[in-house]
DNA sequence: GCGCATGTTAACCA
DNA sequence: CTGGTTAACATGCG
């Protein structure tokens, strides 16, 4: 799950904030008994973390890959994680890893967050910087650049930025390292807006496809960069540019 | 039914 | 210490 799936998560949660907790049933190593009579305080995310502020406890889940949660309707056959029933709703989450974390938030940088309004833009473009070597594809999915930066957002955003995912940052121009670094915060809160209508799918330009939305021509599919992550890619819309003019 | 994939961490080894 | 590899986790899809 990827981190505007983890804002949308943080609405939908903090819609049954202050309710008060009645039962609790817990799968994780922790012990949240405690949680029987508090009530969530705040749902927050950064990147992909949801946090889940209570009074005098703090849970951070993952959903890793495969991770998923319900307000109400149940999944069958599924042992939640951890399930938390107000009086009127039932809170499932699945699969995903929970942590208890301290209260303080502080350890939380969000100016690195896409989401976030506190994100900065010319910081990502400085740590860009300082990785000249390193692949564009890998350097995306830096979650100490951009938080919240998943796989499916890398694919759709080096498309719109026109950039070849093994594209070193040294061979890029400042125009277009500025390109990268607005698009992916555009696409992530259209990523956003598409996820929440249902229609996140039907518009991928690039991922899971077979032919270039522009020319037609057949993509590549690839697992590329350090981190050997799958990338598809139009070799003639995306292409590199080793001598552009700096 | 197999193999892979919207992801991260930790153990292990060179 | 660094970097690379592997496993673990656990589910849906083609």
């Amino acid at each position: 799950m990827e981190g505007p799936s983890i804002v949308i998560a943080t609405e939908e949660l903090n819609a049954l904030a202050k309710k008060k907790i009645l039962k609790v049933t817990n799968h994780t190593k922790w012990d949240l008994d405690s949680l029987k009579g508090q009530s969530l305080e705040e749902a927050l995310s950064w990147g992909k973390h949801l946090i889940l502020k209570f009074p005098r406890k703090t849970l951070r889940i993952h959903f890793l890959m495969f991770g998923s949660y319900r307000i109400d309707d149940p999944r069958e056959n599924r042992i939640p994680k951890l399930q938390l029933d107000l009086k009127d709703h039932k809170i499932y989450f699945y699969s995903c890893a929970i942590k208890e974390i301290e209260n303080n938030l502080a350890d939380y940088d969000w100016t690195t967050d896409v989401m976030s309004d506190e994100w900065d833009s010319k910081k990502a473009l400085h740590k860009l910087k300082d990785q000249p070597k390193k692949m564009i594809c890998d350097l995306l999915l830096d979650q100490e650049i951009f938080s919240g930066v998943g796989n499916i957002i890398k694919n759709e955003v080096l498309f719109r930025a026109k950039l070849h995912p093994e594209e070193i940052v040294d061979n890029l121009t400042s125009l277009q390292l500025r390109k990268l670094v607005s698009e992916t915060q555009k696409y992530c809160f259209q990523f956003y807006e598409w996820k929440k209508d249902n229609i996140l799918r039907r518009n991928w330009l690039v991922f899971k496809k077979k032919k270039c939305p522009v020319c037609e021509r057949e993509l590549k599919k690839k697992h590329t960069g350090k981190l050997v992550r799958r990338t598809f890619f139009c070799s003639h819309c995306q292409k590199k540019s080793s001598n552009k003019l700096k």
